[in-house]
DNA sequence: TCATTATATGAATTAAAATTCAACATATGA
DNA sequence: TCATATGTTGAATTTTAATTCATATAATGA
């Protein structure tokens, strides 16, 4: 980890290095890892494509340095949700907002996101796309934690906190993810999801069957 | 629709047909659809290149059959749940029966199916995967017919139903998900996703805020 | 049996993209 | 100013995989 003031060169050289990385998001995003050319990154990005391989070593490189980047954008803006002070539903709020926030603050990296995290990724050989994964895995677990002391708290019913965790970001991501696809077409915010996971869909309490 | 009885070769032809088409379902679930080649499903299924193409015309088209089919089986089943008679609570338990059946029972092509149906798929040329989406989007709407209905009935609080479908759906396909990559790890079932999704996760209602 | 037709084959062709690298440009600082 | 280092270029090369098609094989029925 070197520290320390940039010299104007190697601001520079990642400013560049910057530039081709967003433009190949766009691209990536739009059309996916394999319909996207490297002339077209470099055309796009206003480089040579020899350029392109000064700054990464091969095509694949170049995306899992994409994916690490947007992976980091949204992983630290969960993780820090969950840091939020207060009870355990005050947290999940947090980290629902947060979510919702990061997606729609970054809508051209939600695609890319969703696809490394969600369903399955053929995009990389295998194994490479695996840090993403564990990295979302370890989200989960983090999200479980909270579920966890809830429910040792009685705040929360007696569910197993994984599952809960994987429902709850299994809601908000196909909420968000439907947004994506249509946006406006309904609305919904964090307040709805928080309702629909935390409190009943069901109207009569008595026909519970438990 | 030509009718009638098949003859011996029609026959053989469908077979050889569905033979390449299963051949290659499992390679492209397992590795995607640019990871695998022509050649390779030629040599997996006994044929040489040359007699793919007398059954489809290019690789795409092979494909396309492919998840065609593969959204049939998942699409009928969970339409015909939706049938079920039985007040809109048991209809839906029906439908969430249904999808975990026939993921369980369709372990190999669940990756296929998520992948076009959920999250950002660039298989195929834009506007030819429509199709999948659009059935999907009609099973969606189904479901929100029957959350429609539960909500005039009093059965069910009253949120946005297309949005309830989405969300219920979001659960399902979350956990489902989860299921395939790590079996075992944390045991559910149709009551876990119905009992989080229809009663409530939260302990004390009298803390409810609205 | 043998001519005709239908089917299957896989080496050869074509197409598309990734990657390389010798040549060029620009900046640095002696 | 010039020698050196650093960064950029894009045509040429290499790689990879889709697609074709002349040839071979098998089935059919006269």
């Amino acid at each position: 980890m070197k520290t320390g003031k940039p010299s104007r060169k190697e601001k520079e050289y990642l400013r560049h290095r910057h530039e081709i990385l967003q433009t190949a998001l766009e691209l990536f995003s739009q059309r996916g890892f394999h319909n996207v050319s490297m002339h077209e990154i470099a055309t796009a990005s206003e480089f040579a494509v020899g350029t392109l391989y000064k700054f990464f070593s091969n095509k694949e490189d170049l995306y899992r340095n994409l994916i690490i980047d947007v992976s980091n954008v949204f992983h630290s803006s969960l993780m820090a949700a969950l840091e939020t002070s207060g009870n355990e539903l005050e947290k999940i709020k947090a980290c629902v907002d947060a979510k919702i926030k990061v997606f729609l603050d970054n809508l051209d990296y939600v695609h890319l996101y969703m696809a490394e995290t969600q369903g399955a990724s053929f995009n990389v050989k295998a194994g490479l796309d695996t840090e993403i994964r564990d990295r979302y895995e370890k989200f989960l677990k983090q999200l479980a934690c909270v579920f966890e002391n809830g429910i040792k708290k009685r705040l929360f019913k007696k569910f197993d906190p994984y599952l809960l965790a994987v429902a709850l970001d299994g809601i908000s991501n196909a909420l968000l993810f439907h947004h994506v696809e249509y946006p406006g077409a309904h609305p919904f915010d964090a307040d709805l999801i928080i309702n629909i996971f935390f409190h009943q869909v069901y109207e009569k309490e008595d026909l519970r069957d438990e």
